[in-house]
RNA sequence: GGCCCGUUGGUAAAGCGGUUAAUACACCGCCCUUUCACGGCGGAGACAUGGGUUCGAGUCCCGUACGGGUCACCA
């Protein structure tokens, strides 16, 4: 009896890995050229952190020619969520990071090195664990649980290191027949890597983003077939991405301890090994402690926060871009209205400690995403998200639609476009007193500031409405009566004017403008007003100001 | 605890043995300006710590502190 006798009893009807070699050849592609993959579980989340990793993985591939495939980590099948393979699907598919190849909905695929869902290729890790075992490099181990943990408990006591390893892997023993027999005898067994590394040895290893990393070896004789007949995720990884042709695997950093154990189950299936990128996690402070970014305690880390607050996605994967390469913001600057796709990422400038959130950062990148888009643009993105989160803003954007647009307009799409959205949770604030059934509603609160007289106040206000105001004017005609307006009353018509001689006068033209201002909107900050009065229109215009005056 | 990794203004982050230690966000001031915003100019603010190596250290080495990761039939 040898080690083909003992794969066989195991995996009696499974196929040759040469046939799995053949079934999946390697990718013709050009030089160079790299293939990433995003390879969450589905959990039922989708954390920034995933779409960190897509966002880099997706650019790197793309920007080379190469390929970004999508592989669902479901062997953990206790974890699994309903419907989880499409929440991830949708999205990727939101933020503009939908794959190359993989699945494309909860149980089919494009591509051709698939399934890419791991619960599918069940029989391929098989046929790879018997090869190991054909080879003397895995083993069936009957160990109990209870066995494990009365280990684990002694090592702990004895301050040793825990695990199954050298003296305390039992099972690696067992003769062959020993084996056999219990196998046929119905014990329950899963299946064992014999790891011939040595924890006083060191491997050398290169990161594409952290470095050159010596490690221990590993000594660990890890579970590879669990007791379900499905794999661990070190044994998925390497069948996988060997199968799938990765060159690069993009992952998070809590991998980075496990690298010795994946290059030895490289070499001991007689694969090339790829290249490891690891990344570290987005933090997030808390009482002056950071940490990662947690699914149970911040509302941000899923990616559903930002459309529920309305944040565009492109203002998200920017953001994220400019985590990953600092210099992203830089070249914005100078690429104005270059495609994200674009900018180059390199890997290696990819800083090897985890950044702190920073929503602020993130709304600025977002404002100047938002001041980029044209009245349609807003109003349609406005609207998609009033639909879902704000029924009253929904209906403000739909009554009319028109006029609406004109109000988004306001010093849009000029060289200096306004930054004031932020996110669509915004909008309705920016743009609720320019329609005048909310308006005359809401009863504004007059707070003026520089000149405070109600008698001053009612006589500037009558006077423009009586002998200056002319919805028809054109806007340099409009500002010139608000210089004789301002005249008229003592304050000086350029605001210089005023500065040189200020005893000369009672206040200057910017006080003016503000008191009309204020009778008009109910507020001191709001867009250029010549253009709120011509959307606003001619009786509006009076009304306003009229019920501003009878009100003082 | 063992093993890895890290630590530059509040945040992000350039820097690669010789720099007045960039830049962006945030903050403050000034200018522009009918307000705000935009834009322009300016300001405050940092190399965790102790030892080495060197003519010279944010940069190289060692220790310490602090932070992060990892030590499952979870990924």
């Amino acid at each position: 009896m040898d080690y083909k006798d003992l794969a066989n009893v195991i995996f009696p009807y499974v196929k040759d890995i040469s046939y799995y070699e053949e079934k999946y050849p390697r990718r013709n592609l050009p030089e160079g050229a790299v293939v990433t993959r995003f390879a969450p579980s589905p959990t039922g989340f989708v954390h920034i952190g995933g779409l960190y990793q897509s966002v880099i993985a997706k650019k790197i591939a793309n920007q080379t020619g190469g390929v970004f495939f999508l592989r669902i980590e479901d062997t953990d099948q206790k974890r699994e969520v309903e419907k989880g393979v499409t929440g991830i699907i949708d999205a990727l598919k939101e933020f503009g990071m939908s794959p190359d190849e993989g699945m494309i909905n909860e149980d089919e695929y494009v591509g051709n090195y698939g399934p890419y869902k791991q619960s599918l290729r069940k029989e391929i890790y098989q046929a790879y664990a018997k090869y190991l075992i054909e080879k003397g490099d895995a083993y069936p181990c009957f160990c109990k649980q209870e066995q494990l943990d009365e280990m684990r408990a002694k090592q702990e006591n004895a301050k040793l290191r825990t695990g199954y390893y050298g003296v305390w892997s039992k099972c690696r023993h067992i003769p062959v027949n020993e084996a056999i027999q219990k196998i046929n005898d119905g014990e329950d067994y899963i299946i064992r890597f014999k790891s011939q590394g040595r924890e006083d040895k060191k491997i050398k290893h290169h990161d594409v983003i952290k470095g050159n990393i010596d490690f221990p070896e590993n000594d660990q004789d890890i579970v590879i077939i669990k007791a379900d007949g499905l794999p661990t995720y070190h044994f998925a990884h390497a069948v996988d991405d060997h199968l799938m042709g990765t060159t690069h695997v993009i992952r998070g950093d809590e991998w980075l301890s496990s690298v010795p154990l994946h290059l030895q189950l490289f070499q001991s299936l007689g694969f090339k090994s790829p290249k490891y990128a690891h990344i570290a996690p987005i933090m997030k402070e808390e009482n002056g402690a950071k940490r990662k970014l947690s699914k149970r305690k911040d509302p941000e880390a899923a990616v559903s926060y930002y459309a529920e607050v309305g944040i565009p996605e492109e203002a998200v994967d920017e953001y994220l871009l400019n985590i990953a390469n600092s210099n992203f913001e830089q070249w914005r600057r100078q690429n104005q209205d270059a495609k994200m796709e674009e900018f180059e990422l390199q890997l290696n400038k990819m800083s090897v400690s985890g950044a702190l959130f920073d929503i602020v950062k993130l709304c600025d990148i977002s404002k100047r995403v938002i001041s980029k888009y044209t009245k349609e643009e807003v109003y349609e993105k406005a609207l998609n998200w009033a639909k879902k989160y704000d029924k009253h803003l929904e209906e403000l954007l739909e009554k009319n639609k028109e006029y609406s647009l004109k109000v988004l307009g306001i010093e849009r799409g000029n060289l200096k476009p306004r930054r004031d959205i932020g996110k669509w949770e915004d909008v309705k604030e920016n743009i609720i007193y320019m329609y005048d059934e909310e308006y005359f509603k809401e009863k504004p609160q007059y707070e003026f500031q520089k000149i405070t007289d109600k008698e001053e106040i009612k006589n500037i206000i009558n006077t423009y409405i009586e002998e200056y105001f002319d919805i028809n004017d054109d806007k340099e005609t409009w500002f010139n009566k608000i210089k004789d307006l301002s005249e008229k009353f003592g304050y000086a018509r350029e605001t210089k004017e005023y500065k040189q001689n200020p005893d000369n006068f009672k206040g200057h033209i910017g006080d003016i403008s503000t008191v009309i201002r204020i009778c008009l909107t109910g507020r001191a900050n709001t867009p250029d007003m010549f253009e709120i009065m011509k959307v606003l229109g001619k009786e509006s215009v009076i009304k306003r100001l009229k019920m501003a005056i009878e009100k003082l």
